[in-house]
DNA sequence: GAGTCGTAGTCATACGTATCACTGATCGGC
DNA sequence: GCCGATCAGTGATACGTATGACTACGACTC
C-alpha cells in the first residue's frame, strides 16, 4: 500500500486518520487516498485498537431485543454513535441471565449504555457508564423519561373525564420507571392495584381480578401497552365495552397500541430519542466531560380507549 | 501477570487459550488461572484479533430491529454464537439506507448472516455468508422457512372451512418469502389481491379496497400479522364481524397476533430457531465446511379469526 | 554566510498476543 | 554410562497501526 502510493507507512497512517492538516502536502494526501481506493485498502481495525487502546465501540445493555421498544432505543443509539464513528454492540440481559457471568469482552468496549431495567451492570469494571431510566439517586449520568409528567398527563385526562377511582395494573418489575408510575398514580387519588408480568395473558388474569368485584374501577391504568391489551381481553371476557363501560390507558405507545380496537390512549415515549441522547451523553463522558442528566418528555396520545365513566 | 504466576508470557497465553493439554503441567495451569483470577486479568482482545487475523465476531444484517421478529432472530443467533465463543454485531439495513455506504468495519468481521429481506449484502467483500429467507436459486448457503408448507396449511384449513375464493393482502416487499406466499395462494384457487406496506394503517386502506365491493371475498389471507391487524380495522369500519362475516389469517405469529380480538389464526415461524440454525451454518462455513441448506417448518396456529363463510 | 525557523515527510518503536523453534531436565533401554 | 525420546516451559518474532523524535531541505533574518 505505502509502496504503491510512493510514501511511507507513517504518511499513509497520518492521511487516512485525517490528521494530514498542515503535516502532509494536499497532493500527497490525494495520492494516498487514490492508492487506497484503487487497492481497496482499509486500515486494520484490530491493529488500530491495539495501538490506541480504544475500540470506538460501546456496549448497549437492555433486557431483550425481542421488544420493539428496545429495538427503537438501539436504533437511536446506533444512529447517533455512527455519526461519530462509533459502533454499538448490544447485550440483551434477560431476567434469567447469570449476572456473575459476563459474556462480553469488556476489554473490547469503550463505554456502556445500560437500561436500568436490565438486571445488572455491576461487575463491568470501571468503564464510563450512562444509565437510562435510572433512579435519580443513582450517581451515574442518566438519561430518563419524564415518567412523572407522563403519568400526571394521564391522571389529569382521566380526572377531566370524570374518573375518580383508578384501577392500576402495575408491572412486576423492580425498576425506577415503574415505581414512579405507581407513586404518581397514588397521589392522584384512591386506587386498587394488582401487579402483573408484562404479558397479555398474565395481564388479562390480573385485570379480571380487579374487574370481577362489586366496586370495580371505571378505568384501568396500565404500566405498559401490552398490559393494556390484556385488560381489553378481560373486559371482553366480562362483557364490558371499552371505553363505554371501562376506560383503559397504556404507556409507551408501541405498535400494539394502534393494532388493537379501540386504539389505545397512552403516553408516547420517544424511545429512539432516548437511545440517541443517552449515546450523546456517553460519548461526552468518553471525551472526559460530565454531561448533565437529561429528562425526555412523553406525550399523551388520546385515542379511543378512554371516555367518561358510565355511571357519570 | 506472567511475573505473578511465576511463568513466561508464552505459558500464560497457552493456558488461557485452553491449549494446555499435554503442554503444560496441570498444577502450572492452575497457578496461571488463579493468578489471572486474582488480578482480574483478561487477555486483550485487540491484540488477539491482530495476531490471529480473526475476530470471532459475525455481522447480522436485518432490515430493522424495531420489529420483534428480527429481535428474535438476533436472540437465537446471538445465543448460538455465544456458545461457540463468537459475538454478534447487528447492522440494521433500512430501506432508505445507501447500499454503497457500508458503515461496518468489514475488516473486523469473520462472516455475515443476512436476511434477504434486507436491502443489500453486496459489496461486503469475500467474507463467508449465510442467507436467511433466501431464494433457493441463490448460491450462498441458506437457512429458510418452509413458507410453502406454511401457506399450504393455511389454504387447506380455509378450504376445509368452506372458503372458495381468497382475498390476498400481499406485502409490497420484493423478497423471496413474500413471492412464495403469493404463488402458493394462487395455486390454491381464485383470488383477488392488493399489495400493502407492512403497517396497520396502510393495510387497513388496502383491505378496505378489497372488501368494499360487491364480490368481496369471504377471507383475507395476509402476508404478515400486522397486515392482518389492519384487515381487522377495515372489517370493523365496514361493520363486518370477524370471523362471522369475514375470516382473516396472518403470518409469523408475532406478539400482535394474541393482542388483538379475536386472536389471530396464523402460522408460527420459529424466528429464534432461524437465527440459531443460520448461525450454526455460518460457523460451519468458517470452519471450512459446506453445510447443507436448512428448511424450518412453520406451524399452523388456529385461533379465533377463522370460521366457515357466512353464505355457507 | 551562519543561524533560525517552518515544511514535508520518514524512522523506530510499542501496543499484547499466539506460535514456531528451541532448551533443560528427566527417564527408559541396552 | 550414553543415546534418544518425551515432557514442560521459554525466547523471539510478527501481526498493522499511531506517534514522538528525527532529518532533509529550503526560505528568511541579521
Amino acid at each position: 500500500m505505502a509502496r504503491v502510493a510512493g510514501v511511507s507507512q507513517s504518511t499513509v497512517s497520518i492521511v487516512l486518520a485525517g490528521k494530514a492538516e498542515g503535516r502532509v502536502k494536499p497532493e500527497t494526501g490525494r495520492a494516498v487516498r487514490e492508492a487506497a481506493e484503487s487497492l481497496g485498502y482499509r486500515p486494520n481495525v484490530a491493529a488500530r485498537n491495539l495501538r490506541l487502546g480504544r475500540t470506538r465501540t460501546v456496549l448497549l445493555v437492555v433486557p431483550t431485543l425481542a421488544s420493539p421498544f428496545f429495538g427503537a432505543v438501539y436504533t437511536g443509539a446506533a444512529r447517533d454513535a455512527a455519526e461519530r464513528g462509533f459502533g454499538v454492540v448490544v447485550h440483551p440481559w434477560p431476567d434469567d441471565a447469570n449476572p456473575a457471568r459476563s459474556p462480553v469482552d469488556i476489554e473490547a468496549i469503550d463505554g456502556v449504555l445500560a437500561s436500568s431495567i436490565a438486571g445488572g451492570v455491576a461487575g463491568l469494571g470501571d468503564v464510563p457508564l450512562v444509565v437510562m431510566d435510572s433512579d435519580p439517586a443513582d450517581p451515574a449520568p442518566a438519561v430518563n423519561f419524564d415518567v412523572t409528567g407522563g403519568m400526571r398527563a394521564i391522571t389529569a385526562h382521566l380526572a377531566e373525564l370524570g374518573h375518580r377511582r383508578f384501577g392500576h395494573l402495575a408491572a412486576a418489575v423492580d425498576a425506577w420507571t415503574f415505581r414512579v408510575r405507581g407513586e404518581v398514580l397514588a397521589e392522584a387519588g384512591p386506587l386498587i392495584r394488582r401487579t402483573t408480568a408484562i404479558d397479555v395473558a398474565a395481564a388479562r388474569a390480573a385485570a379480571l381480578d380487579l374487574l370481577d368485584r362489586p366496586d370495580r374501577p371505571s378505568v384501568l391504568v396500565c404500566d405498559d401497552d401490552l398490559i393494556a391489551a390484556g385488560a381489553y381481553k378481560a373486559a371482553r371476557t366480562l362483557g364490558l365495552d371499552v371505553p363505554g363501560d371501562l376506560s383503559v390507558t397504556g404507556f409507551d405507545d408501541i405498535l400494539v397500541a394502534t393494532a388493537v380496537e379501540p386504539e389505545l390512549t397512552t403516553v408516547r415515549l420517544p424511545a429512539e430519542e432516548l437511545g440517541a441522547q443517552a449515546m450523546t451523553a456517553l460519548l461526552e463522558c468518553l471525551d472526559g466531560h460530565h454531561p448533565p442528566g437529561v429528562s425526555l418528555a412523553g406525550e399523551l396520545i388520546v385515542r379511543g380507549s378512554t371516555a367518561p365513566p358510565a355511571n357519570g
